[in-house]
DNA sequence: AAGATAAATGAACGATTGTTCATATTTTTC
DNA sequence: GAAAAATATGAACAATCGTTCATTTATCTT
């Protein structure tokens, strides 16, 4: 626990805050966090653009945070795994306190 | 648990993870995880240049994530509290499943 | 096949940010 | 007080990134 960890895994713990840390993918996180949405939903929910939602999307299903379902004309998107969750509630947790 | 959190609570996790995401400043949280240290034993150990070390602390203690300590000419670094750690732990758990 | 709806893509711009270099500030020691 | 050591600060530059606008692709319906 007490060294620093290799430099490949500070690189990606770097690319996963980082895409964490945008205001439309945070709520785009929240806003599929219990159940799949589909892009349409996700745009009036969230409240932004969809070219700026389906922007965001790509990059989070490129970092593996979500994951699409197809049906229809519709794509349905939903967080990839738990840890995601996880992050999100510490997140929210540290800057509830204080 | 359902709900979008407010934009002011999105603001802040964002400012939180935003400074949390960067290669060197995650190198500089490890580095003072377990014990204080002074800017110096963090520049030779973290492996970056006096300046880039002392500008990102400011970063952090900007953000409440560290806090000092001044003895004579030296200044210890510490973890502000203990979510900091926890947030490490879990992206640092994350990025070594699969 | 045409039209409509849903989603993705590409170019472009402005703003933010990480880093370096040079310099300043502070404290100790001689 | 001068020199040295430790840390902080400011300016500047390149690069990255979030957003918008316009266009495209794909699927369904009639």
């Amino acid at each position: 626990m007490a060294l620093i960890p290799e430099d490949s895994i500070i690189d990606k713990m770097e690319s996963l805050l980082n895409i964490a840390s945008d205001f439309t993918r945070l709520k785009i996180l929240y806003c599929i966090a219990e159940e799949e949405k589909s892009v349409s939903e996700i745009v009036v929910e969230v409240g932004a653009s969809q070219s700026l939602v389906s922007h965001q999307l790509q990059v989070l299903r490129k970092a593996n945070l979500v994951s699409t379902r197809k049906e229809g004309t519709r794509v349905y998107y939903a967080l990839a795994d738990e840890h995601v969750n996880a992050l999100l509630n510490i997140v929210h947790e540290h800057v509830c306190e204080e």
